[in-house]
DNA sequence: TGTGCTGATTGAACCCTTAA
DNA sequence: TTAAGGGTTCAATCAGCACA
């Protein structure tokens, strides 16, 4: 019946108990703990043997609407569909914030809060056959060797630059799918920030000057190449790192001499 | 010059321990 | 009892190096 008019769902005055912990992450623990404190209008419905509690949908979106409610990393984990390891690294990236209750010694987070950041990069809402990309997991592990973390995503998405795909209006992150070619697009400025910031390895050297590695070597041996920064692995080997504006000014070099 | 091998690296997920 | 924190695992790519 709903399922045809979907409209009578939004008409309901009641809400499912067991609904309400997978729309919005709320555990039953808290359900319980806000109608203690009368916070929300829970009943409970006795047919046969079966007990329903019904939650008042009226009390329980005023309850959302205050800022007074606070939830826990693990309870934001839920909501977001990631595991709450994910949470601090949100926070850490200033996507969230975290707000201290005398009551409770642990950091908490504004419900509202972590709605809109699920609102915001929430994927657009397609007909499951268009449905295509990576899963947000699946995008994880493929590219995290490139520096692509939870955070990055949820800032290039809200940026437009990373536009999921979802079949599920009220789905979490774990029903977002993310197009690869954009997926490869990010990766490229994630590689630029890092280049800017810790600098060029030597393959990346070797492209940009466009030499072989023998030539590389032979440049290193003779003081022209110097890098800016030699990391000794465990097993004996070197990595060589060169500043941005090292090799910018041996590009500038090497075009004069060529063009002289 | 090209190719293949090895170990490092990455970050989420998972699992276990700790602390209040 | 439960959230947080620390260590480990997993899956994938990359850099350095050796060698044909």
């Amino acid at each position: 019946m709903f399922k045809k008019n979907p409209e009578l769902l939004e008409q309901r005055d009641y809400l499912r108990k067991d609904e309400i912990r997978t729309t919005n992450g709320m555990s039953y623990a808290k359900m319980t703990q806000l109608s203690e404190l009368n916070e929300i209008d829970m009943v409970i419905s006795q047919k046969g043997n079966k007990t329903k509690y019904l939650v008042n949908k009226r009390s329980y979106n005023d309850a959302l609407d205050s800022m007074k409610y606070l939830i826990t990393k693990k309870e934001a984990a839920l909501m977001l569909g990631i595991q709450k390891d994910s949470v601090p690294k949100l926070i850490a990236a200033g996507l969230l914030k975290t707000y201290r209750k005398s009551s409770s010694r642990f950091e908490l987070l504004s419900h509202t809060e972590v709605k809109q950041l699920m609102d915001e990069c929430r994927g657009k809402v397609v007909d499951t056959r268009d449905i295509k990309g990576l899963r947000l997991h699946d995008a994880l592990i493929t590219y995290s060797v490139n520096g692509l973390s939870i955070a990055k995503i949820n800032h290039f998405t809200r940026e437009g630059l990373l536009n999921p795909l979802t079949d599920n209006e009220n789905g979490n992150f774990t029903q977002n799918y993310y197009i690869e070619d954009e997926l490869t697009k990010c990766i490229e400025i994630i590689k630029k920030e890092k280049q800017l910031a810790v600098g060029y390895f030597l393959k990346d050297v070797m492209a940009i000057l466009k030499i072989s590695e023998k030539k590389a070597w032979k440049w290193i041996e003779a003081g022209i190449l110097v890098p800016d920064q030699v990391v000794i692995l465990k097993d004996g080997r070197n990595r060589y790192l060169f500043a941005k504006s090292t090799i910018d000014s041996l590009v500038i070099k090497k075009n004069t001499s060529n063009t002289a």
